[in-house]
DNA sequence: TCAATATTACCCCAATTGGGGTATTGAGCA
DNA sequence: TGCTCAATACCCCAATTGGGGTAATATTGA
């Protein structure tokens, strides 16, 4: 199977550079080759992309605002980002919009098309420079502090019981779920909360889903 | 100029594998090989590595707190985790713990190599599948990004007693810390339910939570 | 090997919750 | 001026939950 792929990108020397490449190259197969993000909705409906490459600086709608609009409305889009630039900025708010890899145009033809094999398989590739400033932001915005989530010390068992109670279940139905008598489930939750040391399923809830516990 | 390199890692076998490498590579020194972190002030300035090549499960000390150890210290060395799990707790620790780069040790000498000189000049590598974690990690602590905390409409009371459940209260202390009766809490509580299409106060927290709507 | 823990399961009982009503007051709006 | 809706408050009742036990079995760890 190919990897479909959708090129957004202003510059035609660039553009049709990638879309030989990727029609040239077996595995992948360009569906989609747009100048500008015009009429977006019906690019991404028409070439169907499984990755797409999506450069930053474009006239009208950049690719951030692109970025956004694909990942909210086809979230199992992959969004490569590819761009000359590497200011924080830009970076920060493509990663909020919601791109999947993050690399520069200097990388070159081959490492390019690992990159869209790479996001294609759920991993972000990143030139180290532009993961060197994501890190830096990540520490600026990380958190105070964060309890290191085992040290609540929960059992597998308890994990998926209260994995349950995130998604609203209750306890009958977690048991039926998990092939355990509903007493079961009440001993499980019992002792999640003594852990926790909380007195209630939202109380659990909320820790658990802070603090990530599952 | 050779770039110095310590080396952190209990297994004995990986350990003298690096060293060997290190030794027998050009451009690459290897100043100090060490199988725990007892005495790391020690080794640190015994070494006086440009990089550290740290391992995060070691018994005693472990690469994450050794990691905040240097980078506090001696902010100048970089730090490159290597390991073998993937999970986000670890992978968040040791961000902010300041590692410069984590990689998986799957991923070969070769790429080890490559990663240690990327550290060295200013980079972080990571593995794709790393680096898709802490996107997903950053995604998570950066602005609240769709949801339209108004999706559902709530009222303003509503999303009040809503984040109190948050925080685990039962409906009579809500009632107290509103001064209303614990009634209209119940009042309240059955409209939420309503507009959030929940049946119980996990299912509505864990919504609550996941979507920002408080 | 002995102790601790995880997982399973049940009992009892009080408290809380979930769902269904009804009702009053006041604000905002056509 | 009616109409809608938010906010307040109460009633009833069934179901679920929270907290306290006890106990068998299996696995783990020291």
């Amino acid at each position: 199977m190919n990897i479909r792929v959708a090129i957004f990108e202003d510059n035609k020397l660039i553009r049709d550079a990638y879309e030989a490449i990727l029609s040239g190259t077996p595995g992948f197969q360009c569906t989609g080759v747009f100048s500008n993000c015009a009429d977006l909705d019906f690019a991404i409906r028409k070439s169907n992309p499984d990755v797409v490459l999506m450069d930053i600086e474009m006239p009208g709608i950049d690719g951030i605002e692109a970025t956004g609009f694909i990942s909210k409305n086809s979230p199992e889009i992959k969004i490569l980002i590819q761009t000359v630039f590497e200011d924080d900025e830009r970076i920060f708010a493509a990663i909020c919009a919601g791109a999947s890899g993050y690399i520069l145009k200097s990388n070159g033809m081959i490492k390019l098309l690992a990159a869209i094999t790479e996001v294609y398989n759920g991993g972000s590739p990143m030139s180290p420079t532009i993961a060197a400033r994501v890190l830096k932001l990540f520490q600026r915005f990380a958190p105070p502090p964060t309890t290191s989530s085992d040290e609540y010390k929960l059992s597998e068992r308890e994990k998926e019981v209260l994995s349950l109670m995130i998604e609203g279940m209750d306890f009958r139905t977690i048991g039926n779920k998990y092939f355990i008598s509903y007493e079961t489930v009440r001993t499980h939750v019992k002792k999640i909360y003594k852990k926790l040391h909380v007195t209630s399923a939202s109380a659990a809830v909320a820790l658990a889903i802070k603090k990530h516990l599952v």
